[in-house]
DNA sequence: ATGGAGAAAAATATCGACAAAATTCTATCG
DNA sequence: CGATAGAATTTTGTCGATATTTTTCTCCAT
């Protein structure tokens, strides 16, 4: 009774490819999704690229025009503000309602997280920035330890959707400047924080986390 | 250059229908949606029909299981209740960020909502419960003239979605039983809280306002 | 030139057919 | 009897073909 399938459906993996090339920037923010050209690149039939597609733009990556086809989603510096005050407000939500249900377990997967986090190299290279797959994965799964003890699977949708449209704009921003701005030290401080159950430091510390990462992305139209 | 489109895309229709259907509880939650069962009900092809069922999956109003299909969302009282809870604090949430940037303009569109509202009937029939389409439009849109003002696409998306799928579980438990709860007096009072400008009065209503409905749908397993 | 009608090209949306996977049924063996 | 391997059936997922719509191009009248 094993579920431990090898090969999910085209649909899935196109799905979860095509997320990637969006967060990535492969397919650049406004540009139209032709399908045939999408169909070429991925080689893959119709329908599961419309299904991937759709799912898409209900978490924000794409839009849809009827009778127009598809578009990778558009970028915009209000929308950016959108995404991180959004993003400061539901985590400290997420966050206040994580300490005061508190549990070893928790705590220890949060003191997991962070130690792999911290021992993880931002860049594969030391000088210029070149992205570390690891590092990303151990980045999220550390803000999402944060977040995890709020019990509610419906705000930790809400913050991982946010968590990935705030990525993109990361991941745009990075190509252009890559500023070592000693992000470990940010985040130990808010992991530090909430250890010691203080909300009102560590939402403080969350904002402002934010606010940099605003700051450096925040330069396009 | 009128876009005043006539006739939208199968796909769009399919996903209005089926979206309406799963909230008024057609589809009862768990069940299965066999392809060739809704094939025929919708007179449609696969295509349309799994796009919109996509769709659907992001909103949480469906699951999808890969190689083994569609069905309606199953519901639960900790669901109903992870997304009641939510509901109070995001809308809290949009509530404070709208009466700090409250305009002339939206204080004249949520008056005109909240008589709107006043001047509606909640059920067609005096004794017995049966729903108004147009009572169902009016609330929605009071509650949403509510919010409106917070600016933020994105916290207004988080709402909607919760509307709905809080409305799906009002939904099925008004077959069972129609109390009479002058909810009239309930939306009054939020309506002139908010108009007063009172953000922790209005934070309170609604939130009772959910408590109520959450006790009065919370019977089921 | 320039605007616009109409033809040509390109792209989207949809269907029907089929392959692959899951589920149900059935017969056999312990 | 109960379990189980394998066949039969059902259901999902995928592709290629096609109708419909949008976009681009062309040519002519002003």
């Amino acid at each position: 009774m094993l579920d431990a399938d090898i090969a999910p459906s085209m649909t899935v993996q196109i799905y979860e490819r095509l997320r990637a090339d969006l967060l990535d920037g492969l397919w650049p923010p406004g540009q139209k999704l032709l399908m045939h050209r999408l169909r070429q690149h991925y080689a893959i039939g119709a329908s599961p690229l419309r299904e991937a597609l759709s799912r898409l733009v209900a978490e924000g990556l794409a839009v849809h025009n009827d009778q127009r086809g598809f578009a990778a989603a558009a970028v915009s510096a209000d929308e950016l503000e959108d995404i991180l005050r959004n993003r400061v407000a539901l985590e400290s939500l997420a966050l206040e309602q994580g300490l005061s249900r508190r549990s070893p377990q928790w705590e220890e997967a949060l003191l997991l997280a962070f130690h792999r986090l911290s021992r993880t190299p931002r860049s594969v290279d030391e000088d210029s920035y070149e992205e570390n797959p690891v590092w990303e994965r151990q980045h999220r799964a550390f803000h999402f330890a944060l977040l995890s003890a709020c019990g509610s699977p419906t705000l930790m949708g809400f913050c991982e959707q946010l968590y990935d449209r705030a990525y993109r704009y990361r991941q745009l921003a990075a190509r252009k400047a890559y500023k070592r701005r000693n992000e470990l030290d940010e985040h130990r401080a808010i992991f530090e924080a909430v250890m010691a159950g203080d909300l009102e430091a560590a939402k403080g510390l969350l904002a402002r986390h934010y606010e940099r990462t605003a700051a450096l992305s925040g330069q396009q139209g």
